[in-house]
DNA sequence: TAGTAAATGCAACAATATTTCATTTGTAAA
DNA sequence: TTTACAAATGAAATATTGTTGCATTTACTA
């Protein structure tokens, strides 16, 4: 999970990547900062209900060229957002990490700490990236489920 | 790789499976068990273009839950459908398995014989599936990548 | 504080996902 | 074989999401 961060870090993160130090910007930035979860982007439009659908789709993306977030697709295939852990760059993401979608609330999870084991591929395969997801419940999930063994 | 099969065992997998043995089902699942990769609903639509959009639709949701086949996301989140290869049912798909994203030509390949290695999660999550994703070349992009190491 | 480039918000458009319903087709029973 | 029914198809229509163009506003630089 992202460290918690303040507004004057938020601001340094915008001008680390030569972006404009703008309002709906920083919010969006304080919101995923404050989750340890990804967000869809109609969630991020419910609660963000004065941005611009189109502003938002626009800062998502430019935060992501830029190695702010990164994009996670769900089991039903809708685009959610993260913020990236360590070493992403523009246009370079190292999203080597596990996702865990909970069939229970649907929230996925980055959990950055699990390390991906080595990987053979069949011959010929040349992969520059791995992204492993699992399905299942998150413990809080797990904890309202009757039928756990 | 699935095997290849003749039209009296697509009618057999349909009966199996309680579905009606109708011309668009069975132009479809011919079409999907000759290839070695995903296709996309795009694709799908192309090929067969005399079915309505709908229809493919249609047919590619129940046979996914009816686990005949399954659904994969490209880097893009765009879907992909391949068949399924082993144990899954209806509403129950394994697929642990690695599924392969082509940077090059942007096929997704479903490499089913490689096992995943063991997972171990952080306490509390209950994962009930996992699923591989890498993207890089796939062997005849390799080879036309003049910049190959 | 003025000028400029970037960011926003709005409108419009494109692509895709999904529902409704009339018609057709496959299948099981008469 | 024919009939009857349920299921599947195709067409139209709607909902949702992704994307672009442009006028206005805002943040930054000189």
């Amino acid at each position: 999970m992202a460290s918690v961060k303040n507004n004057y870090q938020f601001e340094d993160l915008l001008d680390k990547h030569q972006l404009k130090k703008t309002a709906p910007r920083l919010r969006v930035l304080s919101m995923m900062y404050s989750k340890n979860t990804a967000t869809s982007q109609p969630d991020l439009e419910s609660v963000m209900n004065d941005i611009d659908r189109v502003t938002l789709y626009r800062i998502l993306n430019v935060f992501e060229e830029k190695g702010i977030i990164h994009k996670v697709f769900d089991l039903n295939g809708t685009a959610n957002y993260a913020v990236c852990h360590s070493d992403c760059g523009a246009n370079h993401h190292h999203d080597e990490h596990l996702h865990f979608n909970c069939t229970g609330c649907k929230n996925v999870y980055c959990l950055n700490e699990l390390t991906l084991p080595a990987i053979t591929l069949p011959a010929g395969f040349r992969a520059e990236d791995f992204t492993l997801y699992a399905s299942g419940l998150c413990p809080r999930c797990d904890k309202k489920n009757p039928a756990r063994a």
